[in-house]
DNA sequence: CTATTAATGCAACAATGTTGCAACTAGTAT
DNA sequence: ATACTAGTTGCAACATTGTTGCATTAATAG
């Protein structure tokens, strides 16, 4: 049978209007497949023994799948990035939590409230950027 | 007049049962004077003139003084790290905003409440990081 | 099928932070 | 004051992560 998660891939990245290779094509596969955000290298190892594909073409894909909203990019204190795919439950704003001890990232869903913190007079809210930090079930 | 604020950083390590160098005094004096919180990079321009510090010498010294509480560490999107003395205000957990145009970091007051963002079971909550981003006063 | 334009691979680069180790120095004991 | 010692520093080399320029290749439209 043929990877359904490449197939839907491919619909995704057609649907937005943009070329269908194969690189986005597996990459945004891969990204599908995972329940968690995982880094540039992690990407890199599940893409191993295919067809080899250049870090730095990953590197663009993931930046043109995060500018399409495909995926998102989740920064951490770690200055790795990690993606995700927008499955509809994470196509909007939402807040990640990242363990302490094996550097894993999920995706949460509440985000808090604007009355929850308050900017300076003069100052304009845009985003939020919330990690909350702990230890996985795994690692507990 | 001797430069207060490296009296004051002077006891500050002291206090802490460090002991006082001149790098730690210098850069902790930086940082006190500072409102925003500031980059690595930052703090050496400040340091300029005066006698030479290397900068490992410099990462070492925020590393020494974020582990003695004495300043506190922001990460950010831009994978570089901001440094921020620990005044009474801003020495407990608080949220950060950072303008989307001229960069610079400030530290808030509140932080959300834990009941604003639930883990799945078995996850243990730790620690939070909060930065809402948008633009400053000036930038607005 | 061909032309057009976007995407890719490669090499070099940039930015930020880390490690190992010898030399130095602040604090302390004599 | 002098010597001792452990903590601190400077330097060079390194590691990691991401970026840029440019020639080559491939996807799509006609
Ligand atoms: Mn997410
Ligand atoms: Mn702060
Ligand atoms: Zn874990
Ligand atoms: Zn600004």
């Amino acid at each position: 049978m043929p990877n359904t998660f490449e197939t839907a891939a491919e619909k995704m990245i057609r649907q937005c209007g943009g070329r269908v290779t194969t690189g986005r094509v597996r990459i945004l596969a891969v990204l599908l497949t995972e329940q968690q955000a995982i880094t540039h290298r992690e990407i890199e190892q599940r893409l191993l023994g295919k067809q080899s594909l250049d870090r730095v073409t990953l590197y663009r894909v993931l930046e043109w799948l995060t500018n399409k909203q495909l995926i998102h990019k989740v920064v951490s204190d770690d200055r790795v990035w990690r993606f995700h795919a927008n499955h509809e439950l994470h196509s909007h704003q939402h807040a990640h939590f990242k363990c302490n001890s094996c550097a894993s990232v999920i995706c949460l869903d509440k985000l808090p409230n604007e009355r929850d913190w308050s900017l300076p007079v003069g100052y304009q809210f845009q985003e939020i950027e919330l990690t909350v930090k702990g230890l996985c079930a795994k690692c507990v």
